[in-house]
DNA sequence: TTGAAAGCGGTACCAG
DNA sequence: CTGGTACCGCTTTCAA
């Protein structure tokens, strides 16, 4: 970037140049390893008690704080984690998770990095992401890794690879969240209450098929397995008018039931029908998913497929683990436990 | 940290050590520094188009990505905006905002480092994010960041300092996002609807206070510049138990309206009042903020504080305009906007 | 107990 | 047109 053409160092501009640790050897009279020494409080060497006192008086006066990147050009490694981050608002239940496990990470002293992919393919992201050297990479699923890019980001310096969803990468731990489950969850006991043409809600806002085409899946397996079930898409936005022109013509689509991919989905299109005349759950049963306070509120109260999410502190001490050594440990978890949780709208 | 004992290469190790840029010139037999002119498409030097395919090549076949910590460290500046995030759920409104302002700096190619700061204070906040040399702070207001503070990461390289909230620290770029006008407009249309004895919803959770103070606030500042007007803080957590002991005691406190922090606050509460047999709005008048969609889903429908957020593009923005010349830069920008929004429940 | 010096991986100046 | 080389800031042998 053009860098207007200034005196490299202009004596006593008004914000001085950020100190380095030559500034504070400097000013405490010491060479620049023993100002490293002293202010890493590094055991395999002595060093007597006033130059320690020296050193750190220097360091408070100038105001020095290390620079990560050059610490960790020299270490070989840093102790960045890397997110990348979907684009679209991911819904309470994860965006609680996420947060946690952000936290949790700080907690074990790694920097987290957020890194929106948008728009790239694996092999874009891959050297993107690899650019930063971090030691482990969290693939929530916005980009599908190939066994390739595993390996590019291995060799650049990552301990653990972790992806999650139904399926396992190559190279990478597996954290399996497997969403399918929750459709399984929702049909079988829309299943289990006697109704056999059921509706299943795919959002139209993009971003949410990794969530919502398994979900869906998981519906038309249970389909499959029993005899005379039947499956139909839906798709609806999330907005009252989506949900009112769904309600619309709800009748001409002689269904009986409905899983409306979450609570957030299922209250809007709960109170649309209701508000079409049609009565829940008599003339249509509705579950969602995620087991949302708010979806207790609504009348009847909401039927909904409660999801077991790991704690944050859960998957970061996995990742930890991974990242110290990366041989010895599980390369594939189940973290994800989904149950119907009735209520009174199925 | 320990590391293994092990000889420095081992002659075709699995995982071949992470090409740098001197193995592309190896292999392409020309210099680094040719290496580096032809990956970077540098305009002031021509290079040979037979030597550009042939650094290309080897750099695809060793699958080269440069290291980014090298090359800040020799640049003197990073493209890393840090984001202190807070350690609770921030509602709905607020994580889609954050999410947008990832996703806009991403696309104006800063890094965005997520850092969590639970339990430090300034000081120590200010020389752990100043360690990461970010270009930019955006500081939400988890951290309360003091005048030398601002200093500190300015003098780390920091271009842009912004703090968000009613107050500025002077140094620093002042989003002003103030909530207490989120309590101004609720209580003034609770009183315009002839209301008196007003209750005001405080989260138990820790970390909303940020929030819920200064909208309560907001409220009592109405009180105290209309005669006969009282407002009652009501402590109250997010559970379905906590609002039903409020709906229980209800009648004792002798108020006739409530603002509920937000709209899942209302919701919840607006529940159990319905539930102990209270009339919404004639016995109390129940009001909201943040606008959510569910909110229109109860009857009577929410009334509600609608929050004008800026885009996280406009924000990202500004902050990239800040960075580029800090000094032509307006310092404070209102940005957040409050409407109250007439439903049926007031 | 302390200091000199060799890098870590890039970039960009200055010669040739 | 290309190569040698001097840094960026920090850690860590190795010697003194």
């Amino acid at each position: 970037m053009s860098q207007s053409p200034k005196p490299p160092k202009p004596p006593e501009s008004p914000s001085p140049a950020v100190p380095t640790s030559t500034d504070v050897a400097r000013l405490a009279g010491v060479s620049r390893a023993t100002v490293s020494y002293v202010l890493n409080n590094a055991e395999a060497v002595r060093i007597s008690e006033p130059t320690r006192r020296k050193v750190r008086e220097a360091a408070e006066e100038l105001g020095y704080v290390p620079h990560a990147a050059a610490r960790s050009l020299r270490a070989g490694h840093t102790r960045i984690v890397l997110l990348p981050t979907s684009h679209v608002p991911i819904g309470p239940l994860y965006s609680t998770f996420l947060n946690e496990l952000q936290w949790a990470l700080r907690r074990l002293d790694y920097t987290v990095v957020q890194y929106g992919s948008l728009g790239l393919t694996g092999d874009e992201a891959a050297r993107a992401w690899a650019e930063l050297r971090p030691v482990a990479v969290i693939s929530l699923g916005e980009i599908t890794l190939s066994e390739h890019n595993v390996a590019t980001l291995k060799r650049a310096g990552a301990r653990a690879v972790i992806t999650m969803g139904p399926d396992g990468v190559p190279g990478a731990h597996a954290l399996v969240m497997d969403q399918a489950e929750v459709g399984v969850r929702a049909a079988a006991h829309l299943v289990d209450r006697g109704r056999r043409r059921i509706g299943v809600v795919v959002p139209q806002e993009e971003g949410l098929e990794l969530f919502s085409a398994p979900r869906l899946e998981g519906a038309r397996s249970v389909a499959r397995s029993v005899e005379g079930v039947e499956v139909l898409p839906l798709p609806m936005a999330y907005a009252e008018e989506s949900a009112a022109a769904l309600a619309g013509r709800w009748t001409g689509l002689g269904l009986d039931a409905v899983f409306a991919y979450n609570d957030e989905y299922a209250m809007l299109l709960m109170r649309a029908f209701q508000d079409a005349g049609l009565r829940v759950p008599q003339d249509v049963a509705v579950i969602g998913a995620d087991d949302l306070l708010l979806g207790r509120l609504l009348r009847p109260r909401l039927s909904t497929v409660h999801i077991e999410m790991p704690t944050g502190e859960r998957l970061a001490g996995l990742v930890d683990q991974a990242v110290r050594e990366p041989s010895a440990v599980v390369r594939r978890h189940d973290l994800m436990a989904a149950v119907a949780v009735a209520r009174d709208s199925t």
